[in-house]
DNA sequence: CGGGGCATTGAGTTGAGTCAACAACCGTGG
DNA sequence: CCACGGTTGTTGACTCAACTCAATGCCCCG
């Protein structure tokens, strides 16, 4: 099988074999996550980072009176906590959604192949820019979008990041997010999810059943959502 | 004076005079901006990235009906579009709030020193790391907090990273953004934002004069918005 | 077969938005 | 030095998208 890690950088440009090993040797130790659980607990000081390797994991913080927000997705491929490489401590937690796999890669390592491995060091740059990048899209779809465009939104942007690892079939993928959680993510209570997601599904535009989404009329869901997946830069190529 | 890009690094560390040097020779090209122009237009493939020496700039998107959310405030010492060194194709455009000075650093400096000189491409991930953690947080307070709370917590942030730069004196400093800017910002209509900040005024948390903000009352403000400035990482330190 | 999460529904409430004036301020040119 | 026009700030009246609370239904798993 073909390694997530080596997998979502390449999109960006080959890498050499000397890097692909790099990336192996640094993720060999795995471990694995129920759903419901922290990947990584709220202001942890971790030595190391973790790399989803399989499941869907969400980023969020809690305020004192008991509201969560959910301020990140994350799929197989992606770096969940990557920044904490630099920040040290983080002031969020990471929760897996679904039932987990990942691998944890020591702060040591990355430190020294930024030494070492410009490119690689650029590629785990890129790789938190497009976080960041993600991040002030949902920023937008929060304070500006109706409820129904910030769900419709979200769906296209799913459809798309799980389709990049191939995890879409025929215009279905499963997505265990509870609608408790997608409240949580969208900055609405989950009673209004739900109507909404009735709303969406009435209208022909997506089918659900259980955690399994299908997109059916995708044109007019992104259009609704204002969707244009440049700002994911899946494919953005990384200068040697 | 102090170069301000030196001067933010150096928070998280010292640099070693080759390492200033570096960054004082990338960044000798200076432009300036009047107040509502664009630093960088929505969409530019730029060759250079865009560090601001002076003013506050703000980071916005625009949707199909006009509507504009922004994303991120920028302030003396930060690099407004660093990630565009990596993505290249800005999804967003940044604005100046107020007359702006900017240095225009080549990316291919950028690239260059990110082969080079391991420590400052780390302090340069750091700043947008940073940049990520605070728009975490906007997102956190626009999907969960009331309007009174989104205002209150922007104006805590603001001091803080104006007074990082030393540019706040005896409680008050000089924000330039209009009320409908700080709408856009906190997703809020202007009206919504009037009414919000004469509320503040009148039960003494702040007062405002023009576009300069005195903060009266910073421990009840600091824990209406439940603000935690370690977000900010501002004294994070670098390994070498 | 029973309990615990989730999803769904209905009814009533509200924070924030919209619209439309109007006032205050500010720089500019005559 | 003042008149003018544009931008920003303020106010009031009304509306509505989304929230809250409280049941109820559903389904999966042990």
């Amino acid at each position: 099988m073909v390694h997530p890690l080596i997998a979502a950088i390449e999109k960006h440009g080959p890498l050499t074999e000397d890097e692909k090993a790099v990336l192996r040797d640094i993720s060999d130790d795995v471990v694995t996550f129920a759903a419901k659980t922290d990947l990584v607990r709220p202001g942890d000081e971790c030595a190391y980072s973790t790399l989803l390797l399989d499941g869907v994991a969400a980023r969020y913080s809690t305020f004192a009176d008991g509201q969560r927000q959910i301020s990140a997705l994350h799929v197989t491929g992606d770096f969940v906590d990557l920044h904490s490489f630099l920040l040290k401590k983080m002031d969020d937690g990471v929760m897996a959604l679904s039932p987990c796999r990942a691998a944890r890669v020591a702060h040591k390592d990355l430190l020294e192949i930024s030494g070492r491995y410009p490119y690689l060091t650029r590629a785990f740059w890129l790789m938190t820019l497009i976080d960041g990048a993600i991040s002030r899209h949902l920023t937008a779809a929060i304070g500006r979008r109706s409820a129904r465009q910030r769900v419709a939104h979200i769906l296209c942007e799913m459809h798309c990041r799980l389709g990049n690892m191939g995890l879409v079939r025929n215009g279905g993928f499963d997505f265990p997010a509870t609608q408790e959680e997608l409240g949580d993510m969208l900055g609405l209570s989950t009673v209004h999810v739900n109507r909404t997601l009735q709303e969406l599904r009435s209208d022909g535009l997506i089918a659900t059943s259980g955690r399994h989404i299908e997109i059916h009329d995708w044109d007019r869901l992104a259009e609704e959502a204002e969707f244009d997946a440049t700002y994911l830069h899946s494919y953005q190529q990384l200068e040697r």
